[in-house]
DNA sequence: AGTAAATATAAGCATTTGCTTATTTACTTT
DNA sequence: AAAGTAAATAAGCAAATGCTTATATTTACT
């Protein structure tokens, strides 16, 4: 892997709310509104998450209907791999509001 | 390791002149002039960079009389080392120029 | 002590990043 | 068709980043 490419994909993973997003990935496939309820910021933010770590190569999409469901691409970079493999899995949201479904969706 | 120092981590490793600066390093010490001639930067320049790989525990130094001597840190953590492990190693000076020791050094 | 060399720090600036709110697009349902 | 919901895009802004030049610090050599 050359470095600007390995420049891209850390930059992609340098950031904290990338990292909580990747936690929910692990081993499964979300939908953005309940990533959504998982970080303390606003729709179109998360959006902009997902698109950076599509864009570097680490998630892929999945259209549901409305719903887009996001999970970790199959041949990860080894280092990305390495980077997730550090993570710990987040299965619960922490809002802990009203609106947030994490736990009562089907593929959960 | 948490979310918090892995984010330090990447965000030290992800920028392109840093990952030269630890191809440069890979396998040896090498002294911040040398390292200053290998990219096209000012020396301020590399030494925050330095600084910045120090500060998240990748690099060390050793001072020897006026020179600085930086090398990789022996128990790096495991994306740390996967990043470093994936990198060429960097023996030659790109500059070509003039001033350019980093073959003409003892360590090397 | 006085000068030179290697490196670090300070200050300033342009670019990038991560957020916000507002709007748009694409489905679904009525 | 019209209205509602999920997600993406656009525009704007504050904070962070990476560079520069100038200056300070430390060690070595006369």
């Amino acid at each position: 892997m050359n470095i600007s490419s390995m420049e891209k994909q850390l930059k992609a993973l340098a950031d904290a709310n990338r990292l909580i997003l990747l936690s929910c990935l692990k081993n499964k496939e979300v939908c953005v509104c309940d990533l959504v309820d998982v970080l303390n910021i606003s729709q179109p933010a998360v959006s902009q998450h997902l698109k950076k770590l599509k864009d570097a190569g680490i998630i892929k999409e999945r259209k549901v209907g409305t719903w887009k469901h996001y999970s970790i691409v199959e041949n990860l970079s080894p280092v990305a791999q390495q980077v997730v493999d550090e993570l710990d899995v987040l299965t619960k949201c922490d809002c802990g509001g009203e609106s947030c479904l994490i736990e009562q969706h089907p593929f959960l």
